[in-house]
DNA sequence: TAAATTACTTGACTTATATCAAGGTCATTT
DNA sequence: AAATGACCTTGATATAAGTCAAGTAATTTA
């Protein structure tokens, strides 16, 4: 894969196209970290920031008495080190990688400079990352809705109002569906027979069809399934 | 409270200083939408975004057929009808308030060129986002941890990180602390008992002192209290 | 200061859901 | 066609946490 189309994994540039992920590809540098590798130390010149591509990095600091904490744990698809670039020149904490990584390093310079020139990536990033934290916020508010019968009905209902049809076909396992929505697997099987039991909707291996979007809704309100 | 403070409230604008704020409050246009009232219909011409300040906005779709779905719900410091500055020139959906809201409306056009002569402020807003993005991420991960002790333990843990200190004086009322780790008073106060009685923290009203961190630590990684 | 309101704690009870264990279904390989 | 393995379903059981109800402590109002 070449770097333009590695890229676009991260929500930073989510919305960018062809040309706009290319001209990116042109001012970043991908890199590889071994397990256990240290990418940069409390106290290293900062002229840049990093996305994570794949792998895991733990950011850390190290308290005087020399007690480490973690400050962040970045997955992929998520910019870290970006503190760094305007709030002083150095990084405030450690960074290391917990697995193979590969990071893509962004030279604050030519980024800005990247921004200056084309205000329209500027303003596709925003949107993108006003995306995802308009969607994580929704999500937070889902996770916390105790039953797991509203979560699934929510679940349902997002997928059929997002394809304007009453028929939806998972795009995933149903193990990952239920991870997705805070449950697993067992629990997410015998609230689908419950509903189909109910006559509100009917399950044919990965695809679902609904019958009754009003119990469905009443039910992602909290009522009793 | 004058323009500049109160775009502050918004994630967009969190990195900001004052002077960038000002510049910000030059081109938006501040506006307050009673409950029910429509603030753009899907088709109508966008010429630029929003945040929301106050209140609530629904943002949904109108089928073929006439019914209606909900695509978002709007809250406090999000960013909304971004997608349709560059998707498109019209909205592509409706948006209601479902209480008296508060709104900040960026025209395309000045915003665009705010960010193409201060590339500072893409990248300050870019960063607060992604900032956010991570936080949001992390509390995704935090919530679908199962046991309340757990989650319970990451936050007294998290807050002593971010101060320095083994002694936590809550901000909130216990209520919205337990609202906020996803369980209700009562559980969150018999789980304080049950630390209390190991001696692993100490109480005094709002303070909450760390006696045992490793333990705590052990607790927040799933150990059974 | 007393009364009243609000916030927190505790106990008894119920229930949703995770866990453990077993069996079934389906697709792919041999 | 038999065998393997991944995924899913089902049942029995245990338990964490929610609900209901009552009491205590803390704060506000009069």
């Amino acid at each position: 894969m070449n770097t333009a189309e590695l890229l676009k994994s991260c929500y930073l540039c989510k919305e960018l196209n062809v040309q706009e992920l290319n001209s990116l590809a042109d001012i970043v540098l991908i890199r590889t970290v071994d397990k256990g590798e240290i990418l940069f130390l409390q106290g290293d010149r900062a002229n840049g920031f990093y996305t994570l591509l794949s792998g895991l990095i733990r950011i850390y600091k190290a308290s005087p008495e020399g007690k480490e904490y973690t400050l962040h744990i970045i997955r992929p698809g998520q910019m870290f080190a970006e503190a760094a670039i305007f709030s002083g020149e150095v990084y405030p904490a450690n960074s290391l990688a917990l697995e193979e990584s590969v990071v893509v390093f962004f030279a604050k310079d030519r980024f800005v400079n990247l921004l200056a020139n084309s205000p329209q990536i500027s303003l596709k990033m925003i949107s993108a990352l006003s995306g995802f934290v308009r969607d994580f916020n929704q999500q937070i508010e889902n996770l916390s809705l105790k039953e797991v019968s509203a979560r699934l009905a929510l679940f349902l209902l997002s997928q059929a109002e997002a394809s304007g049809q009453n028929k939806i076909v998972l795009d995933t396992s149903k193990s990952e569906l239920a991870n997705s929505i805070g449950t697993i697997s067992e629990t997410l099987s015998r609230n689908f027979r419950k509903m189909k039991e109910l006559g509100i909707i009917e399950i044919d291996g990965k695809s679902i069809t609904i019958l009754n979007f009003d119990k469905l809704k009443a039910i992602s309100e909290g009522e009793k399934v």
